[in-house]
DNA sequence: CCAGCGCCTTGACTTATATTAATTTCCCTA
DNA sequence: TAGGGAAATTAATATAAGTCAAGGCGCTGG
């Protein structure tokens, strides 16, 4: 069951069973309740790993307390700290349990040997890498060159699209959107208003609805 | 004399004369005039590269005509395009050659069954990614959380903090800092003033000189 | 040596974003 | 079912950033 768990992920598909067991051994199962930190920002944490129950979201926080979500780690997904490539190196996110959380971890130190022996594994770790690279590019990107707005408009599509027309409950919270796009509540909060009013959405305190899929596209790209 | 230039880079520097020349052997050498774009935003472009001489520069583009600078790549310093590791995915940034540059270049086809023979060679390009994502990480930080000013005072310390004292001739344009920055020559001209009105440095048409490194560095944090 | 071009500088103005501070509404629990 | 807390909403205000436009300076090529 255990071992079932691994070769979900198409990084450990590729294994026998007696290297999925060996992988197995070598690894650390913990476990982390709601809103408990997994580590800290700037802190040298030397581990891959695998989400096995739960969900798990990096951070990043300012000094002054704004913080910017990065990315969103769900059951079977794999994520790791820099410290597992290089030593040293502080995190530059930090990594929290959104729910009541279950990850296999390993640690450098175990897996280095493993993967230097295993071209096949580091390689499909490396694409995976490049994934993650395109996904902080993106990001990127919208802050560098969208405004807002537009930043908003891609969330909500990047979220609800294939519910277009549906009646949603807000499950998001203007400070979760914020986090997410790099802005605040309030800014958040007005925007949805100004969507509504342009009628690419419909939105009351508890519910909304995506009504013009392509007006909010537009405002994704143009911002206005 | 091919051959040295090789390992010289850190990530080719393991192998035996055998590995290296047919290393050599599977790459393409390419040299481009200065200005000239190697690979454009969005392409395909499935190639990892040596710089063997000159000097690269990876450049986000809006389709409003602002650009980010995003890396700097001088000789031997090791790059490549997203496509090199997962086919169909197209370039997030453009490269261009800032100066007449020769590059060697190994196509994904090429190399991949290479590396998936060699995991220490894999392993210490994975290295060198997460190394690459550490950078992307704070220039994300400093867009997110850091105001145009900060972000122009540390890009000053990090190009010029060794030569603090000394009368350094303007050899970026405004343009060429405000791509850096993700901000515009404007913007970049007013602040600079503004450092040099609070004492931080001195600045005239044709030269500056940094005299307050300290407070630079506080501009760097604070913004202020 | 001078005209022209590219880059730098500056001010006035516009727009985007954030902050602060009330106020409202919803929902959960006692 | 009333009270309290969390989240949402809104307005007023402040600040940051960008845009536009007009000059200015220094270098280069005839």
């Amino acid at each position: 069951m255990e071992k079932s768990s691994l070769s979900e992920n198409q990084l450990f598909s590729g294994f026998s069973q007696f290297d999925l067991d060996c992988l197995i051994d070598i690894s650390i199962e913990k476990t982390y309740p709601k809103d408990q930190w997994i580590t800290h920002y700037g802190s040298d944490w030397p581990y891959l790993f695998l989400v096995e129950q739960g969900q798990v979201t990096a951070i990043k926080e300012s000094p002054e307390g704004r913080s910017l979500v990065v990315i969103t780690l769900d059951k079977d997904e794999v994520f790791w700290g820099v410290g597992f490539f290089k030593e040293g190196i502080g995190m530059p996110v930090a990594l929290v349990a959104n729910q009541e959380t279950k990850l296999r971890l390993w640690s450098r130190k175990n897996l280095e040997p493993f993967m230097i022996n295993n071209g096949q594994f580091t390689w499909d770790l490396a694409q995976l890498m490049a994934e993650r690279m395109m996904l902080a590019s993106r990001i990127l990107e919208e802050l560098a060159f969208h405004p807002v707005a537009g930043r908003l408009a891609h969330l909500l599509l990047s979220q609800f699209e294939d519910q277009s027309g549906d009646i949603l409950s807000r499950d998001l919270t203007l400070d979760d959107m914020a986090a997410r796009i790099g802005s605040t509540r309030e800014m958040v909060c007005r925007h949805l208003y100004n969507f509504a009013d342009k009628g690419a959405i419909q939105i009351n305190r508890t519910e909304f609805k995506i009504t013009d899929q392509g007006l909010l596209q537009h405002f994704a790209e143009k911002g206005k």
